[in-house]
DNA sequence: GCTTTCAGTGCACGCTCGTACACTCAATAG
DNA sequence: CTATTGAGTGTACGAGCGTGCACTGAAAGC
């Protein structure tokens, strides 16, 4: 019989925490090794429970990098949503999406990491998770860019293209910042300024594309 | 008393050719799995000697991956050699430059999946070894530019900030390629297309950039 | 209130791992 | 010819690994 108000964790909840904890500790570990070197142990040891017990929420290690990638997809996708609540002008955007892009990663760089880390790691099944979330980031950008071009003759090929190129420059940025992080080789403002003015160079070159091309 | 001819590999040589070994079994190995996951005991194995007799020529996996960045950064240098043999004209350095990718790729598929698969991997020793030449080939793009935008008023920040750039949307058309490879999702002509068009969408926000900006 | 469910326990197993140590024996050096 | 060197051997160890299996005991179901 369900309690109207749960004073005390269902056992639902407790499984849902002990999960969440699993992934967490994971999580953790990956600021140090990639998700090849964490064994199940060592995450059930740290997670509180016995490694059998482990078996209760994840088939494998594997089967839960998969589904981290989901957790920290999260972050990626708010940053999508933050951006689209954005400014009208052109340029505006990009210092825009630059800044929040920069917030995003210094307040979930755990998650961060992990996609980063992971993304040609040596795991197929996360591999290809993170792949396919990442070309669901880019289409998104995609009708982004066709709002913006509406009218101006862009082919979806191209669109698809140049938002794959601004993806590939924004993923840059994020890896910059999370190495910079650990080496303080260069500070986080000049990699978000580098960043703005690739995104606006491309802008630029969107400017001028089809009277060099048509 | 060393033979003008050595008819029998010398001792040396020998030795060399085990290194070769254990060099080219890891690099095998890393199709499938990253360096952390790759324990020196099966190198040794695949590489026909007893695991303890690894340590005369590495004294770690980790320190056989800072020599592998080394060995696999030949191809990548070769690349840069090809590529300035190339053309004179703007629109046929970029196709020349893309056709060399493709090709350097398809040659040397494991050296260049070893790259990305531990450029941001749980190594920090090999992450650290591969950032070093990349930036190399960064500064390396950055004097190509400089030569081809000579006069034209470009700071060396926003030159570098270009290669930049490049590398990444160059660096985004490999892993593309590796993957592809696998995944037949896209084919190789597709990928290396879209790349050509990305570098020239890049050069032209460069042809635009100052009376932009200034 | 009795029964069922199931998250977590505890033990045991057969592996593989990195590495220490003493060794062999052919190529090299003097 | 003899002595030295050093790449590769063989054994052995303690530790950690993933996982199978029988279990416990509190919450949930009826």
């Amino acid at each position: 019989m369900p309690e109207t108000v749960a004073r005390i964790a269902s056992r639902a909840e407790r499984k849902e925490r002990t999960r969440q904890r699993l992934l967490d500790v994971t999580l953790e570990f990956i600021e140090k090794r990639s998700l090849a070197g964490i064994s199940l142990r060592e995450v059930a040891r740290e997670a509180g429970i016995v490694p059998t017990a482990f078996y209760r929420h994840f088939e494998s290690m594997d089967a839960l990098g998969v589904e981290l990638v989901d957790e920290s997809m999260r972050p990626l996708r708010q940053m999508i949503r933050d951006a689209r609540r954005g400014s009208p002008t052109h340029q505006d955007i990009i210092k825009n999406t630059v800044e929040i892009l920069g917030r995003q990663v210094r307040e979930h760089k755990a998650e961060f990491r992990f996609l980063s880390r992971e993304r040609y790691g040596g795991i197929a099944a996360v591999r290809r998770a993170i792949a396919t979330e990442l070309r669901l980031f880019t289409s998104e950008l995609t009708v982004d860019l066709a709002r913006i071009t509406a009218g101006a003759g862009w082919s979806s090929y191209d669109l698809e293209m140049t938002a794959d190129l601004m993806v590939a420059a924004m993923l840059a940025a994020v890896m910059e910042l999370l190495e910079a992080e650990a080496r303080h080789a260069e500070d986080e403002r000049t990699i978000l300024d580098r960043s703005e003015r690739q995104l606006r160079l491309i802008a630029l070159g969107m400017s001028v594309w089809h009277s060099a091309t048509d």
